[in-house]
DNA sequence: GCCAAACAGTTTGAGTTCTAACTATTATTT
DNA sequence: AAATAATAGTTAGAACTCAAACTGTTTGGC
């Protein structure tokens, strides 16, 4: 395969990958308009939805949040200061190591994961897509390897 | 399996795309700071290498880069300004149809492309990945068929 | 031919993103 | 114990992103 061809190849996987994050983006915030939280954004959603799926005790540090979603810890300030206005979480300086900020759901918060859940998760049909729920588990992986190497 | 498990499953998948769409991005700026083009993002190469590889006789309107950029089009006017800010590109009014405005590559973006390509696309080692080309067209093809339910 | 609908692009305003430089706090070295 | 390094978060400034409202241009229906 010359090299012509690998840039294609790869420029064509690029491609997808972005359009996919695009659709998804999309997807969502369609969803979420439909629900009445216009003023949420998918990348507010990621945070709450890290919060209380993934993070210990439904709490999380902004560095740590940072890091488990991809993001720079200087978004997280302004995602965090977004949420804030939107009484969507709580901020506390943690007792321990005054360098940290806990983040937790707030009430709304939480309630808003109750309204979503878990319907935003089925943003595609996994029965219109040729995949089973492993096979998304390993595609998952295969994402994740090629981040890693 | 339950909906607890099918939206942990969809989450992690998510994040995968998402956090792989973010690694892309940081690497492919870090090469172009490594080549002198710190001025230059992710999202400016996208279109000089839709322009270049992809769209037809070199050139392309905002709308048509839009869809395959899968940006939107008031995304793509800032775009266009700061690449024509850059001198990479050139704009002018489709005479045939002077709604459209026909963008191709300048000079200068030519010797872009000719500068970092094939480099850019090797952003990750092929060797590194168990992954082959062919499973790499398979995954695109994958991550389109979602797309496209 | 005229008018409405469709289409391409721009503007506006709010949010997200990043790097680099900065403050404050904690941990490590000497 | 004091100096240094590492860590968490903020700020500033530039760019990207989107929806909605807007201007011009073209197309289609009557």
């Amino acid at each position: 395969m010359d090299d012509q061809q690998l840039v294609k190849t790869m420029h064509y996987f690029f491609n997808a990958v972005l359009k996919l994050r695009q659709d998804l983006r999309q997807r969502m915030q369609k969803k979420l308009v439909e629900r009445g939280y216009s003023d949420i954004t998918f990348e507010m959603m990621q945070v709450l939805y890290f919060l209380r799926f993934l993070a210990q005790k439904g709490e999380a540090n902004q560095q740590e949040i940072a890091d488990e979603t991809g993001k720079n810890k200087a978004t997280l300030t302004s995602l965090i200061t977004n949420l804030l206005k939107r009484d969507m979480i709580e901020r506390k300086t943690n007792p321990d190591n005054r360098r940290n900020n806990i983040i937790g759901l707030s009430a709304k918060g939480h309630q808003f994961i109750l309204d979503l859940y878990p319907d935003v998760y089925k943003t595609y049909d996994i029965n219109k897509i040729p995949l089973s729920m492993d096979d998304i588990l390993s595609l998952t992986n295969t994402l994740n390897t090629i981040i890693n190497s």
